[in-house]
DNA sequence: ACAAAATATAAGTAAGTGCTTATATATATT
DNA sequence: AATATATATAAGCACTTACTTATATTTTGT
């Protein structure tokens, strides 16, 4: 059945953007960051060695794909782990 | 030390290599087809819509990262899911 | 040897990705 | 209000990626 068929095709297409959300060691490396505990973009910045932006950058990508979840503190934008499987993922390929 | 924040790297390069692997909906659709039994380029050809060159393309990319294993079998290339790491991601995304 | 079949490779291209530098926005402090 | 701090966005660029079309390679059958 058509319906069926498109159904396995979308689980694949959003598979596959998850894995291509994962796919690059900097977002690997601020996902295994945030497992330890919710933490700011400066936080983040001292242990991951980037440049601002570019952190900026794959946190918006992370918080949109929804991996990650943020909130706001005074000028700070605190991030945290949304997506469980996406851990789980990252766990058990890190290991 | 330093050896070990490099060898955590190192893991991190391979598990990003590993998820780029599998990021695009077409190198899952192989992997899914290979579950069930090893197959000859021409049956995937059969059930997955591209092309024959494209189609090689993307068994050659999984071949080299060690996700398929194949063999010859006269003018057949017969390929067959050789990681069962990768297989167990797949599972435990596109369920 | 020749033709057909199965698969791989080559070359070109359009689109996407990750980085950099520069700038904008928002909140807090004085 | 002005300044400083924290974060996000914009623009440009080099590089990669996935696809297409065309061709090469390898093996089988006649």
């Amino acid at each position: 059945m058509s319906i069926a068929l498109s159904e396995q095709a979308r689980v694949f297409e959003l598979a596959a953007e998850l894995f291509g959300v994962l796919s690059t060691p900097i977002r690997l490396r601020i996902l295994s960051a945030l497992c330890e505990r919710e933490k700011s973009v400066n936080e983040l910045l001292l242990e991951i060695d980037t440049t601002q932006p570019n952190l900026s950058q794959h946190l918006s990508v992370l918080f949109k794909t929804g991996v990650l979840a943020k909130r706001k503190d005074g000028t700070q934008v605190i991030y945290r782990v949304r997506s469980e499987k996406a851990v789980a993922l990252c766990r058990s390929v890190c290991t």
